[in-house]
DNA sequence: AGGTATCGAAACCCACGGTAGCGAAAAACG
DNA sequence: CGTTTTTCGCTACCGTGGGTTTCGATACCT
């Protein structure tokens, strides 16, 4: 396969524009809610044309969940036992998801993934399942009940996030925590 | 203040087309998914004009949450101790989230809101605000607890609706009923 | 210089929420 | 019956926003 990689390609390269775009994307959210963020004014907020964007992501919604993985980062999962690990996880994300732009964002695509499969795969593949994978194997607990403490710990934070406008404050946080450890403990069979 | 009320107004009266509408709303919403059930869409399937609707609702979401509270009507609230309360609580509104178009509709209006304050406050006052109340009185909990027993319970559901598509399950209810049941009463401080 | 691929700008398409204007239909009243 | 009043359905329309297309300008390599 000729030289294969490292040959650099013929014509204009492509200006680094990720990281100008991804701040401009979370600054631009921030200030104007999600659906006021239109593609048009995120390009503008970042010094580039509208259709650069789309030549970089096939949609918002990739956009937007590039914005988060690059947002996010690698998961901490620090902690000496489960319970040490799940409390951690907890505040981590909450914390991520109280920084400003990233809730709103957070909401937002998940808003328009309900109606859009689509967008919906690509948030479950590629955002959640990640960091889903690694707490499986951090706690060593099946995918069904990390599924679960996910929709019951992402879900609250986003709910209190679209009704509020506003992130969870610490104690209801620390709250969730003290309501999910026990949980975690009692094993599979809460019954 | 005249013959007030009860004397027919000229004119040709209204037709009765309430209910017809909320049918063909969850019945739209419910087969294409709640971007796809446009206003144009669910009036032809309601054998009205568009322009009936937005006589009527003067909003797609105030629409939705018509179509909502028609769809949920009073809260049970049965029991006899805080538990069953809570548990029947919690089994209601997942039953009721389960139904077809139910769960779309709800998922669909709440993300809406999440980037629409007036559309927020409208979903938070004329939908979650009476039920909520109604579970204050009923568990005899502070405004804040009740809240955020409501972040949890119905932002675990919609999370889980958002995500797959499909309500959760009667398995995944009961687990969410024996998580919260013990933090309800552990009291306030689960510290 | 010549080849190639990207950039910005502008125009464009389409779907959807919401509005305006109109003639037709349905009731009440005389 | 005709007049009045209100609602009906219809169609055309507007604004916005996601996404595409086109084209000249520009940056890099050989």
């Amino acid at each position: 396969m000729a030289s294969a990689i490292s040959t650099r390609p013929p014509g204009r390269p492509r200006t680094g524009v990720h990281a100008a775009v991804f701040a401009a994307t979370l600054r631009t959210v921030h200030e104007l809610g999600y659906a006021r963020a239109t593609v048009e004014r995120i390009a503008t907020a970042a010094g580039v044309a509208k259709t650069t964007i789309y030549r970089r992501w096939p949609s918002k919604g990739d956009l937007i969940v590039d914005c988060l993985l690059d947002a996010f980062g690698p998961a901490s999962l620090e902690g000496a036992s489960r319970a040490e690990i799940m409390s951690s996880a907890i505040h981590w994300i909450a914390a991520k998801i109280g920084e400003p732009g990233v809730g709103d964002a957070f909401a937002g695509v998940f808003s328009d993934a309900v109606s859009d499969p689509a967008l919906r795969e690509i948030l479950s593949v590629r955002l959640q399942d990640p960091y889903r994978l690694a707490l499986q194997d951090a706690l060593g607990e099946p995918e069904d009940r990390v599924r679960f403490f996910t929709d019951v710990v992402v879900g609250t934070l986003l709910h209190r996030m679209g009704m509020t406008g506003a992130p969870m404050a610490d104690t209801d946080v620390a709250a969730l925590v003290g309501m999910v450890l026990p949980a975690l403990q009692r094993g599979s069979h809460p019954f």
